[in-house]
DNA sequence: AGTTAGCACTCAAAACCAAAGAGTGCTAAA
DNA sequence: TTTAGCACTCTTTGGTTTTGAGTGCTAACT
């Protein structure tokens, strides 16, 4: 779509007006914002056509203009200028973590309230995701004569641990051939081998050991599956309740939706394909709840690999000039840091 | 305070009436739900003397009468009787908790979800404390050269771990001396007595070793303080929303309140001396923001130790009768789970 | 005594109405 | 193409009235 240089300059002022206000922007006060030596008859000319074009629109006749999604859209495609993010803002961020963080999941949910503050919208966070990811260890450390605490470790640094109780004494001849098994089977597999048919087959091959060493086998194996899977973080929810007016009155159906991890999951993991931060205005979201709402999301890399979201969710009238680097420069610290600490030397 | 037994008839009457409906109850709508062979004028001067008494109260002259912080206390005290559990919704309270969950920090987290759906109430739930909890077992697994996690296992079950990273190679023999240290001065320690003059004085006799083994040490440290420290957690933030009207306007700072975890736990922590399930209601809280609110907490257990609590929030017409039963039975099963899980053998 | 019918009174909430004001679209002139 | 002017629209604001549930009090009744 070619708009003209004034159309664009109009659209632009009555979006960051808005942005800011939340009020219905007129030919008249949009003026006093903005220095153009023509008057407001001209203006309201341009906004009518804007309107026309669909990137503006009135709650009623007689209110100013408000943008559409589509008007939202044009003005981060085309409009919009990051702001950078300042210094006072990046040292609050690096505050927000406080020394050494070093658990994965920890971390993330920390990012999630510190991006929570900073923009005061509601934030959400996936732990490193266990795809491509491989068991790097398994502990079994007893804890008595019949339960063992298994830890696994992946090669992207999340530990998972969990108890497993067998109907026999677990001495030291059990805990080898579990060792053995372990060794044999698990170490250096990817997270996703570890699935029921490969269970079965091992089940299958291990003869006269299978009954003491079950439980072990099964609870390694629960393990992978609960480190495959990424888990969704959500962070300052109540400032969800600051927007309410701009959400319409459905804060609690978005609270709601928000608790539910699986859509969220989803949300995350289809946006940003390739993209830097991607941004999703409104009804361009895939879920009902969210249409009133924007969605701006990053994507974190350890060592060069796309493993978790960050991003935040707030009313379509967010600010985005300034959030979309927030957003950028907070998962490119989280992706150093997680890179760094975990990096095999 | 002695009241008539038709005093009784009637705040009870009343109380329950209004939680129900959360309307101010007047004299004719109270008879028609109670059958009492008395006019209304009789009520009505029942209901100014228990106003008088400090019982009840009216939002403005001409409305119905609501029940005081006192009228609650003495319903609670005196009238209620509890409900029993019953068998469906200890069905649905037991699925709750899916098939073995061994993980203390998940069991609780679980256990406040749970509470949340089912009472339509915020809830809240804290980890089994550390006091008087002592180190069970500490090992190193090396992940790197220079890097090797640590995991720090607590008499309750409580599993932390934490990556450290040495400035030297973690060969055997700095592993052997780690394992000698941590026995000698760790393993069967309380918690609590691993601070920071505990630390100094070691630190001071171990000579040659420090340089290699003092980031061990010290993450050996940091995961004792993590596990003595109890963990706060709340769930079903959303269901505030929900009693909005209830609490006044302030659903905001009320989700605010709660996030600060440490307020919280001083009120779970000094909540329930002695008692069996603690009700504090509106102003018999120690905090402004929860003036406007009930808070029902009981303990769980652990071999018979007091261990943690659990509870939930809503306004202060919540539905004690049911409500009550319904937090004392989820604490002891937790209790129940907790102590079956972690029971030496 | 305790109870009840009756009645005047109160006050929040709803309904109604009027005026204000911000903003628009359109027309006609520059 | 721009602009001044104007009639029109529709929300917001504020004030007034009506309604209705509920009260407290008094006087009669049991």
């Amino acid at each position: 779509m070619e708009l003209s240089e004034r159309k664009q300059k109009i659209l632009g002022a009555i979006v960051e007006l808005y942005i800011k206000t939340g009020e219905p922007v007129g030919s008249k006060s949009l003026l006093s914002e903005l220095d153009m030596s023509v008057s407001s008859a001209t203006v309201r000319n341009e906004m009518a056509e804007l309107s026309a074009l669909g990137l503006l629109e009135q709650p009623h006749t007689s209110a100013g203009r408000i943008p559409t999604n589509e008007g939202y859209r044009y003005y981060v495609d085309n409009l919009m200028v990051d702001r950078q993010v300042d210094e006072s803002l990046r040292r609050r961020i690096e505050a927000g973590f406080g020394s050494g963080i070093s658990d994965p999941e920890k971390l993330l949910e920390r990012a999630g309230e510190v991006l929570a503050d900073l923009t005061g919208c509601a934030a959400v966070s996936t732990t490193p995701s266990g795809e491509g990811a491989y068991i790097r260890r398994v502990e079994a450390v007893p804890v008595g004569t019949r339960t063992a605490m298994i830890v696994l470790m992946t090669s992207t640094g999340v530990i998972k641990s969990k108890v497993a109780r067998s109907d026999f004494d677990l001495n030291a001849s059990v805990l080898e051939s579990f060792y053995n098994v372990v060794k044999a089977s698990f170490v250096g597999k990817l997270l996703s081998e570890v699935d029921t048919p490969m269970m079965q087959t091992l089940v299958a091959s291990m003869g006269g050991d299978v009954f003491t060493l079950l439980p072990l086998i099964t609870a390694v194996s629960d393990l992978a599956q609960e480190a495959v899977h990424t888990e969704v973080m959500l962070g300052g929810q109540s400032n969800i309740l600051h927007h309410n007016n701009y959400y319409g009155n459905t804060a609690y159906e978005l609270l709601e939706f928000l608790r539910r991890g699986e859509p969220l999951s989803k949300l995350l993991s289809t946006a940003t394909e390739g993209k830097d931060v991607d941004v999703k205005i409104g009804s361009e979201n895939p879920y009902r709840q969210l249409m009133k709402s924007s969605v701006i999301v990053s994507n974190y890399n350890i060592d060069g690999n796309r493993r978790g979201s960050i991003g935040i969710i707030g009313p379509t009238r967010i600010d985005y000039a300034n959030l979309i680097p927030s957003v950028k420069y907070l998962t490119d610290l989280v992706g150093e840091l997680l890179t760094q600490t975990f990096k095999e030397e």
